[in-house]
DNA sequence: CGGCTGATTGAAATGCATCAAACAAAGTGG
DNA sequence: CCACTTTGTTTGATGCATTTCAATCAGCCG
């Protein structure tokens, strides 16, 4: 009883290491955000940052949470949402490597509006809120570059309120399916690498759980997919496509 | 016969001249985008704008054309929306005196992605790219200023996601007309003064027109509001905020 | 093993869209 | 100035997609 306790006590030591201590050495250069970035400011960049490494279910920052600076995510995926009625998520993005989170809030100097929270096993640098306003002052490259990527995630929320107001569950969850393939890992057989719940994937849609199980296996009996556990295959693309109902590509 | 025609013909002229010909000539000083703007900035920025009044129904810019600058609206109302499902216009935003609007795609070096129509008689400050390049390149005060309003609307994009995501037509109806009331203004016995017809209501709430005349009707037994033609007055602020459903405020 | 979370299926309830028809208002043309 | 077309509004009836509630089951962990 004595030794079980200890044992639980030094795995919980063991997990709030992996969950806060820093890590390894990144470099901040090779990652797109950084870009336009001079030697020099690459430089101080780098050693103003802080990275920590996070397991899967940890919460970065929360709704509500005031915000010391931004995150850019060095592998590992977050799953961004804000808590709606009644505790209800919806799933505003999935961020990937290179990505940032946070910025919104931040640089609104208001306290966050969504909550973090990282799906799969993730390293984040931290950037202080003092070293993006630097970046602002100092580098209009940088300052454009960062609207551009601002602009970029409005219109993908402007499309998405289009889509969500006027197109069934059946569509959207199509699109979502194809989203994922986009812009997350397939293997060779073209399975999704991105590993979500049911409910998950219900409130990235903006569904219940119940409505994505029966729509998954529609699509299953219609040969769309193929579903092994939180595995889903895509094995006829344009079908699915089709289902989607998109209005570009 | 002859003199009749003569008289169209005018007409025609002189609409014409009331939506394409440069009027008045305004200086931007006091609009509160351009409030952290030197003298100088202001001077060359008068200059190089254009200034045209629009009349109620005109297009500023279609969903897929090129844009050459953005706009400033200086008096009027402007609906943004995107074209949708089978045309279906889904409304993004309503834009009013001060705010800017075709920046995005702008910024973002695409063709526009939303179509924007003048719904009340109006003026507007074109704003040429190359301007706008020139005070993000040499004014990171202007830059961060920026980033706050692409910030500011990126948030109540994601807000919006979820509402329309989670809740019911009739929560989203009394949400749109409480922020119609906070943004736009309201006579003494708050009748809200935009006027739009029930389909743009449907086509901001994301529903079919029928619905939203239905739930107005409904309102009205309700005595939320009062109802005269396109008229909206609201006569129980309590009352329409609890039917809204709010999670903040 | 017992408890927990997530997945699944069924049945019932309902909110909302759609279709159809009638009406009102406003602009057009002779 | 009156008939006519068009556009917007309204109401009713019907159908369906989706939600909700309930129950069961599978997998996982201590």
């Amino acid at each position: 009883m004595y030794l079980y306790g200890a044992k639980k006590f030094i795995l919980f030591i063991l997990n709030m290491k992996n969950n806060n201590e820093s890590t390894e050495d990144i470099n901040l250069s090779g990652f797109r955000f950084f870009k336009s970035l001079s030697e020099e400011e690459l430089k101080s960049l780098n050693f103003e940052k802080t990275c920590t490494a996070y397991k899967k279910g940890s919460i970065i920052y929360k709704e509500g949470s005031r915000l010391t600076g931004f995150y850019c995510i060095i592998r590992g995926i977050v799953k961004v949402y804000k808590t709606g009625i009644d505790g209800k998520e919806m799933i505003i993005r999935f961020a990937k490597k290179g990505d940032i989170i946070a910025y919104r809030s931040l640089l609104s100097q208001e306290s966050a509006c969504t909550t973090s929270k990282i799906i799969e096993d993730a390293l984040l640098c931290h950037i202080p809120y003092k070293t993006l306003l630097n970046l602002i002052e100092k580098n209009p490259s940088f300052s454009l570059a960062m609207l551009r990527i601002v602009c970029a995630e409005l219109k993908e929320a402007n499309e998405y309120i289009t889509d969500i107001a006027q197109k069934t569950v059946r569509e959207r969850l199509a699109e979502v399916l194809l989203l994922l393939k986009d812009n997350f890992d397939v293997d060779a057989d073209q399975t999704l690498q991105i590993s979500l719940t049911r409910e998950e994937l219900a409130n990235t849609v903006g569904t219940a759980t119940e409505s994505i199980i029966r729509l998954l296996s529609e699509f299953k009996q219609d040969k769309l997919i193929d579903l092994q556990g939180r595995k889903i295959k895509i094995i006829n693309l344009p079908g699915l496509t089709k289902v989607a109902n998109l209005t570009k590509y």
